[in-house]
DNA sequence: GATTAATCGAGACGGTACGTCCAGTCTTGGA
DNA sequence: TCCAAGACTGGACGTACCGTCTCGATTAATC
């Protein structure tokens, strides 16, 4: 039950400094160019504090996604009970920002982060809010019937999310009624 | 008649040379690892002969993605009549290979190399071989009538690639029936 | 009699360019700066057309030296008969000019080459004029007996020559006396 | 009570090592063919840590002058009492190591450098143990009247350095007689 | 309260790769 | 046959970061 010994404990203002630095690099400079010694003095620290902590520049990605504070921008999907109104509004709305390069660059370096290493490819999965709010507004459609029982939520939520990724990958601008193709091709006569 | 075209020409043998080292190099290492001094090593070139000619690695591989000598691994779509049993067979093959790290290896690369870089995104999309093939099959369905007349080949095309890259990403193991699932999912009732 | 085989010939104009863009880069760069690349550069000539003619940019000094086209400024002694005066005379301008940066920039350029290459070292001491004239001034001194018959018109020559080139390389300021003392420690009793 | 010195203090053994190479190099390849990229590989050591203390290689050079591990070798004249004949001695042998190719490497580098370089020719005046072996005989003799009180030691010495400097750069062989003409000539009637 | 060990910032270290300049060679097409 | 232009391989340049290390100062649990 006791401590692993006497000294000075974990910095907490250290360990959030990095982690918001991380995101800040990441998102501005991409992850090609992300370099620990650009993190370590962004947020005021020593680069073998960083070194002590975290193993590679991927683990801080991973963290910082643990942590939350490594979210692209990303809408809600309503819940007017039509969810193919409401898909069609998120995946619009969606869409248009991937069109907007700003917006997207911290997409792009997730996406390049999780190629480049295996952690950070699992983790983002999971703590991807877009992937999640997606989810959630699916399952609750599938538990009220407005999905039919057969579906797969989870197929749904990476046929929509995977196509927006290619996109983004592409670069493609925003063409109207792309967003209700979309649904349109990925729920089909899915609904309830 | 011509230009001014004093002087030596440039050497078609040390082109091709460094866009094969590229993809060779690509492969075995990774878009982060890959050098330029490893390529020019690998190609028996100078460093100068290669930025001579492009600008930076992306410009590299945007060119061996036009030289069509950077494609992973792709199984081929069959044609037995059965849209559905063609693309589940198809679909599964391809996600068994998602499943080995080292298939996937350069499909990572180049989701890394897109995400990093413009002109590899929109490059990558036109060159991808396992896109084309499935676009291939899809419009002759739809010509065929397999497909109904409403459905868009380039969503389905999306929902399903897309699908893919999440997995690779993810490192998805292969699951049975997953792609069955999918195809499900997507086609639903938009056979003819 | 006739040319030594079909074909053009050396061109004149080209040699020319060459040795005078030669004589202009080292005095505005020094020898350490001096390029092949920039004397082509500067006498609109080919790399290879050099590379034809010079082995190295030591030959291209030395054939300046030869050409007389490579000479640092340099006083001529007067001949009043009073040997001493006129030595001291042109001693003390020299050592003025050396005290000018600018003005011992190609002397020192010239001491490097001698001092990196062989040929230069040994053309040198034939083609600089400093020396030549202070030889010929003493020279007819000795004939006409201003100098004693015992004298070595060689040594003084070096003697002198070489404090001047002492005091260019550590950079010495001119001080006042400075030629009337050395004219004096070298010459001593050696008047006739 | 010090300063602000937090941080790694400066590696003593990777600056001694760095001098040492850079002395070794400089004698086995002269200026011309001294590259940092060597004289780093040389001492063990990374080029930064060589640029981040040293600006150039001249300063190299200088440095490793004043810590007096770059002399050339170098003869000390005798003391019998006779100045002429300490100094013909001293001399004739002086010139002949100077007439080994190989016994002036080291000094034609040096006379290169000084060249080349302000600093370095200024510190290679006072660095230099040939002249200053050779002041301190001549002042030692100027005290005990062996030398006119008139004469210059200073003159004599850059007369008969400068004499060495000039033979050096030209490759002059070593001929009989040489050394006592020059002391000759720059004695004279000099002695006391 | 003194000891002591782990932390912190700073920054030097041996390295690798960067992107550039120039060396010296070779090739092309015009004179 | 020579010339200009310029591409070629190759090596060194000086710089940016890597990941490790050593400092002196700070901090907090243990004695």
């Amino acid at each position: 039950m006791s401590g692993r010994g006497r000294g000075a404990v974990r910095s907490e203002v250290a360990r959030v400094a990095v982690l918001q630095a991380t995101a800040a690099q990441l998102a501005e400079r991409g992850w090609d160019q992300l370099t620990i010694e650009g993190i370590a003095a962004a947020a005021g620290v020593g680069k073998p504090t960083i070194y002590r902590w975290w193993p590679s520049k991927s683990a801080l990605i991973a963290d910082a996604l643990l942590e939350g504070i490594l979210t692209p921008p990303s809408p809600v999907p309503g819940d007017t009970g039509d969810l193919r109104v409401d898909l069609v509004a998120w995946l619009d709305e969606l869409l248009r920002l991937s069109a907007d390069p700003e917006s997207t660059a911290l997409t792009r370096s997730l996406i390049a982060a999780a190629a480049e290493d295996e952690v950070v490819g699992r983790r983002l999965d999971a703590a991807d809010p877009t992937s999640r709010v997606l989810t959630e507004r699916l399952t609750r459609a599938h538990e009220r019937g407005e999905l039919a029982a057969s579906a797969s939520v989870e197929m749904i939520v990476d046929a929509l999310i995977g196509a927006f990724v290619l996109r983004v990958l592409r670069r493609a601008v925003h063409a109207p009624g792309e967003a209700e193709a979309l649904v349109e091709t990925v729920l089909a006569d899915q609904l309830g």
